[in-house]
DNA sequence: CTTGAAAAATGGAGGGT
DNA sequence: ACCCTCCATTTTTCAAG
């Protein structure tokens, strides 16, 4: 595993920040010729650090303006009830997130919704046919203050 | 603010799993050629349904393993301390993301550390010095089932 | 790392249905 | 409105030094 110096740590904070930079553009950022930070990008996509690139979809722009974090209690904690468990609910469309968790809850989903009937029609009818969910708690999300969906550098 | 078509919709889906796909890659899967595409992907930047572009980088690869969502409550509930809250939290750079609940606490941070004791410096000293803050709670992720970054079209 | 050049993609012009 | 083909320009990509 190679070691990452100053200029490798930039790139990724330039290109985590707006992937749409230049090699050209990059070099100047970190007063290079485009040729070696190209051999550097690469070099970081291959070795793993960048995993892909994305577009970020306004999500109230496309009528799924209501997020919600949803808690949930499986109904036991053997390996398969949790197992299955996932394998449910990343089929639902409106889960984006998943994460298993300490605490009183096992799991922690963040769900985009396009209004609070679709969210009750979400838990009621979509979770409700998860059969080894115990219960569950939503909190909903007043204002997103930040999102930057890549660690600080 | 136009609407948008089945083709739109799919280039939105496209572009937010996978930003590199070239207009010629684009066109090939929704059966157009390259000039129509490109002016559809401008069309979806310019109205805002496309954000940004961004490069996904791996937080473990970079010693920022160990994820955290921080429940906060405030001492109190007026406008300047909420605001005040927010502007010290965005400053730490272990906090990716910032959310005004519902519920029992008023915020919902996402921390990412290098291990626990960064997290509990975190918490004693970066947290321990915001005086908006009342009181705290910490899920820790134990781990991460899903994380697609965008809503699923 | 630099230079430099081939291959590929972008971004428009102009025209067709 | 929407699409196409063609082409100049820019960028990417990869030699060789």
């Amino acid at each position: 595993m190679p070691e990452l110096d100053e200029t490798d740590i930039k790139l990724l904070k330039l290109l985590g920040n707006d992937s749409t930079l230049t090699m050209k553009e990059l070099a100047a950022r970190v007063n290079l010729s485009p040729s070696p930070v190209f051999e550097r990008v690469k070099r970081l996509e291959g070795n793993g650090y960048i995993k892909k690139y994305i577009a970020l979809i306004d999500s109230e722009k496309l009528n799924q303006g209501l997020i919600i974090f949803c808690n949930i209690r499986l109904k036991q904690h053997d390996k398969s009830i949790g197992h299955d468990f996932v394998s449910d609910v990343l089929q639902l469309k409106e889960v984006t997130e998943c994460y298993n968790i300490s605490g009183d809850y096992d799991f922690l989903l963040k769900v985009y919704a396009r209004n609070m009937k679709h969210y009750q029609d979400f838990v009621f009818n979509k979770l409700g046919s998860v059969k080894s969910i115990g219960s569950t708690h939503s909190t909903f999300v007043m204002c997103e203050n930040k999102n930057s969906y890549n660690i600080n550098l």
